[in-house]
DNA sequence: CAAAATTGCTCAACCGATGTAGCAAAGCTA
DNA sequence: TAGCTTTGCTACATCGGTTGAGCAATTTTG
């Protein structure tokens, strides 16, 4: 290898310092900076006095180590990478947040992406991914789990399940169906005074949808639990948009809904909207409960409380598995926290 | 360099296909098939016929580049980064959003890190942005814009601010002053036929915040506008928090505001809440309105409008700067919508 | 005091992709 | 057919760290 002032060449002016720069500089080898700056230095017997001179010059001299080369050679990157549908809503943006936070403590560097619930950007972004040589891929809420695991494997990355599960990896998923059910009878249970042993329309999501399936069974759950039978038109799985649970409503033919389980903050908006133009609003007209929770949702006059998931836990959960080395491609739940109104 | 066979070793069974591995299998060289599998083989005069036959193994054995090599040997990156406060709300969602989906389009990769708006968290990530060799640094809504600049020209890298100005880099920021005064001069058009005359309350933010003191600039000039004038004690910059907000107005020693303009939708959760708390909730009672839009927010009684910072025009003034040679390190100003109530 | 152990460091190969320089073969011109 | 150009490829140094092997000097042990 060249010595640092040949490499500096004479086209740049200004390059970034290298360790060979810096040894140069401390009269020591690059090996010798290497390792005090990579922390390995006790280890290969570099004297405190040497380790701490190397300190000091790149220190001073604005020495910033290139991570590529690292990576490079050490093949650990220490990236771990997260795909995630969007950050329009509090429950991703609360993912995002902490999984940042949490893969910093532990020392790894993490980088998400959105991939917009689109399988092909999906399959794009974790062959991206790949390519810049993560060690973990998080596919949060994907649209297809299974692919994203598929590209992994074949690239020897390990891959986890969040929100949504898949069946070829590990998969972190809210107990759906059981804070569905909580939800349904607190819901219910509001209603009770003014509406006794009448059933509550459920609007919004895929029925395809693992999740809205499993919400759906909740919601039977909870009537189930007081002896109410839910009539088959009571479930409108309409769709996630706004303007999708706002047709559906207007679509709906029965009485002005005393009760409503919303399944998502999106869909509440076209909700709210339909209320609000119907004179409906308030808590002494149609009250609501919503899957997911947010500040604002939780303000609106007739809610009476929201399942809200618990992203402390499932993230908790999730860098447990990860730093366990049994793989298990098993689905766990965790349970929701069911907020109250206002 | 050696062959692939013995690369390959023996401590690892399944490594990672390089393009040593496509080479061996196409009888071809590695320059040959670096050339194909970058797009430059036709300018390195490869032929049509060798290309195909490297693309078509490289595909079915799951070839996929080492970018981390690819960007030690070019020194060209293209990754570009942005630190961001949060995403908790939904204008830096959708600033996340619509950062990487630009990115993308312009071949780059985007990689998002959150620093919670504390400078020290700033700094690192931009420390940590540059170890990776990003190419660009977008500061938005940073506490010590002015910082991260520096750190990123130590490093050659180029830096940019969004949100919130600095002095260093050029600036793309919202025109708060503007988008205040329209949203002054809604607020107080809509409480005319209650409460002609009568000036707002300003609530929410730091007084020492740039955008929080444009904003209070622009509530002024619209009550200018109308010929109200502002009493000192109706700007109370308590702080963003809802709870802040909260307190604030329980401190609030005059009448039932008529009017209130909120300076952020983090605010406005403990303003609403004040409000409900007093019954003041609804078309008929206290209005309000906000800076920074959010869809449930919107649709709270007693909502007459939101700011709403263009996020789209905002990014694309970003990526306009970056792709003009000139640094000019100036204050852009974007408009903000002002949407209606519901 | 010689042998063994420890300390403190350096050497050089290596990670995977890139790109300049250059070489052999084929095609074309004179 | 010799000389020139073009085509199609390969060799090799290089990017900046990392790491196993090893060496000289010093200290400890027998």
């Amino acid at each position: 290898m060249m010595d640092a002032s040949k490499r500096a060449g004479v086209s740049r002016v200004t390059r970034r310092k290298t360790i060979y720069d810096i040894a140069e500089l401390a009269n020591a080898s690059p090996s010798a900076v290497s390792a005090v700056l990579n922390g390995s230095w006790e280890k290969r017997r570099i004297s405190r006095k040497t380790a701490e001179r190397v300190k000091a010059l790149a220190e001073a001299h604005g020495y910033s180590r290139n991570i590529q080369a690292s990576v490079l050679r050490s093949a650990r990157s220490k990236i771990i990478g997260m795909i995630i549908p969007k950050y329009d809503n509090r429950y991703f943006g609360a993912i995002a947040e902490r999984f940042e936070a949490i893969a910093r403590n532990h020392g790894l560097f993490p980088v998400i992406t959105c991939a917009q619930r689109d399988p092909e950007l999906e399959a794009a972004a974790a062959r991206e991914l790949v390519s810049y040589q993560v060690e973990t891929i998080i596919a949060t809420g994907a649209t297809d789990p299974d692919g994203i695991t598929d590209i992994c494997r074949a690239a020897g990355v390990r891959s986890l399940n969040l929100d949504l599960p898949g069946s070829a990896a590990p998969s972190i998923v809210s107990d759906n169906r059981g804070g569905a059910r909580d939800l349904t009878l607190k819901l219910l249970d509001a209603c009770h005074g003014t509406a006794p042993g009448q059933p509550l329309l459920f609007v919004g999501g895929r029925a395809t949808d693992h999740n809205t399936a499993a919400r759906i069974a909740g919601f039977r759950d909870g009537h189930a639990d007081r002896g109410i039978e839910v009539p088959e038109g009571h479930v409108l799985a309409c769709g996630y948009a706004g303007a999708k649970a706002y047709a559906a409503l207007d679509a709906w033919t029965g009485d002005l809904p005393r009760g409503i389980f919303v399944n998502s903050t999106i869909s509440l908006e076209g909700v709210i909207r339909w209320l609000g133009d119907r004179g409906a609003l308030g808590a002494d007209r149609t009250l609501f409960g919503c899957f997911d929770w947010d500040p604002f949702g939780a303000l609106i006059p007739g809610n009476v409380g929201m399942a809200r998931q618990d992203v402390n836990a499932m993230m908790d959960e999730v860098f447990r598995v990860l730093g366990s080395d049994t793989p298990e491609e098993k689905v766990t739940l965790i349970p929701c926290n069911i907020t109250d109104a206002g």
